[in-house]
RNA sequence: GGAGAGGUGGCAGAGUGGCCGAAUGCGCUGCCUUGCUAAGGCAGUGAGCCUUUACGGGUUCCGAGGGUUCGAAUCCCUCCCUCUCCGCCA
């Protein structure tokens, strides 16, 4: 969330960053909370103030004088306990509007409504042309019996899957290659939860607001699978106060990731590219409140799921997404869309987004500068790896005219140095 | 799931109704002293909110939320969490 200072003093650039996202929030009804919220806390503080006094001078009067004082002191407490009332509405009112307010995009974010008028910034590698019928990833799934969606169903209803054979072992094998990659790179391998605690959910944001997009356990815990190890990752240390050298923090984390896909019936309804529930390798990132180191590691981070994309020799682009595809947390994000050859077009694989202190206001995560200074943090994150729109672009893009599919060099070791997989199909 | 114990400041740990935002120790910071791979002395050392140009002042917070009381870390209720033993179990 915003903090409600700079919504006070600066209204008017709160209100046109929710317009660009394309989100309603009532910043007049903050503002008029404020005001009344100060003068409650002032004349609140004030009687406390008083009837703190007016205890000590009972304790010390003489046992006979005390039952008047004790009598004339229950009098002034009943103005005390609804001034208290009418602050706990307005501070409840106030707390449950500020959750809806959303972060102020970037000047960098274009306008639009929708991801269709994302800007495209890059392409990198060409979309290959085939000299054959290219099959989609399910129909190589299905010839190959690698993948079974109709068992999936029967398990666990539409939009599940198994993997067979080879392709369990080459998710296996991309998730563990995203995984080293990332530690190569210097980031702290984590596993986490992936139950977590509504409170952490709306510590990062995706809560209230994503309540139909997760899997919530019933009554009796007060539990929420993660749709992404962005949840657990971030709020690691939340309520906590770091010490300033310890940052940056650079995390990565492998997890089962679930959503509930609420609201997407009859899209995207074949194959692996919308599913209740994959694995994914998340990087993360905690650095401190410096608006320029936000912005190198953004690049950074979007870089390093570049490289993996790259070695895994996937044609990608990258696009700078629009004010109204953007999320309530997010200052700015990128996302990098791989090539699918049976969409003949560009999928979202990845989302490197941005939050500046958003988030860690929400979760209390702070830490302490080099003057002694409390702070929020700044919190990054981006996707390494998701393994099923990954195998949807490994498969249709490295396949051969016989069935087959190439493995990429860099996935090789990690399949017991084979080249490629499947026989050719009759 | 059964039985028991407990949640206090960065950590450890006192504190069972007013003198407690909270002893003491450790840690940390600063100054001083001695000079030898270290020790000693003194001082300081939580966060939020309101207010103040500033210095400062006020208030809240002793797991969370309610209650009793003129007054609660201390008493009562509800919830959460942790630990120990037993049971079950990957």
């Amino acid at each position: 969330m915003l903090d409600l200072k700079f919504i006070v003093q600066n209204p008017d650039a709160v209100k046109a960053g929710a317009l660009k996202k394309h989100i309603v929030c009532d910043v007049d009804r903050i503002l008029e909370l404020d005001v009344e919220r100060r003068e409650l806390v002032g004349s609140v503080d004030a009687a406390r103030s008083a009837a703190k006094a007016a205890g000590k001078t009972i304790a010390q009067a003489p046992p006979e004088e005390r039952a008047a004082l004790a009598a004339k002191q229950g009098e002034s407490k009943a103005a005390l306990k609804a001034m208290e009332a009418r602050q706990k509405e307005v501070q409840e009112e106030l707390d449950r509007l500020l959750l809806l307010v959303p972060n102020v995009p970037a000047a960098e974010v274009p306008e639009g409504g929708t991801d269709e008028e994302n800007v495209e910034l890059r392409k990198v590698g060409e979309p290959r042309q085939f000299d054959f019928a290219p099959r989609s990833h399910s129909e190589l799934g299905e010839a190959h019996h690698w993948i079974d969606v109709v068992r999936g169903a029967r398990l666990a209803g539409s939009r599940n899957y198994v993997l067979l054979g080879d392709m369990s072992l080459l998710e296996h094998a991309v998730m563990r290659f995203a995984f080293d990659s990332m530690v190569a790179r210097g980031f702290t391998p984590l596993s986490v939860p992936t139950l977590v605690r509504s409170e952490t959910m709306v510590g990062t944001g995706y809560f209230p607001g994503g309540e139909d997009q997760a899997y919530k356990c019933d009554e009796r815990d007060d539990l929420c699978l993660v749709g992404t190890a962005e949840v657990p990752v971030t709020a690691l240390y939340q309520d906590e106060i770091l010490d300033g050298a310890d940052l940056p923090m650079k995390f990565v984390a492998q997890s089962t990731c679930y959503r509930r896909e609420a609201g997407t019936y009859g899209k995207d309804t074949k194959g692996l590219y919308r599913v209740h529930q994959f694995q994914k390798v998340e990087q993360v990132v905690l650095d401190v409140a410096d608006e320029a180191r936000s912005l190198a590691h953004h690049e950074a981070i979007l870089g390093n799921s570049e490289a993996i994309l790259q070695a895994l020799e996937l044609p990608y682009r990258v696009v700078n997404v629009c004010g109204g595809d953007l999320g309530q947390p997010q200052i700015q994000k990128f996302d990098i869309e791989t090539w699918m050859p049976s969409r003949d077009s560009y999928g979202e694989t990845h989302s490197a987004s941005r939050f500046h202190d958003f988030q860690a206001r929400r979760l209390n995560l702070r830490y302490r500068d080099a003057e002694g200074k409390v702070r929020h943090v700044h919190t990054l994150n981006n996707t390494v790896a998701a393994s099923t729109r990954m195998l949807i672009a490994l498969l249709e893009n490295h396949q051969n005219s016989d069935g087959t599919v190439a493995i990429p060099e860099a996935l090789q070791s990690y399949l017991g140095g084979r080249k490629s997989i499947g026989r050719p199909i009759e």
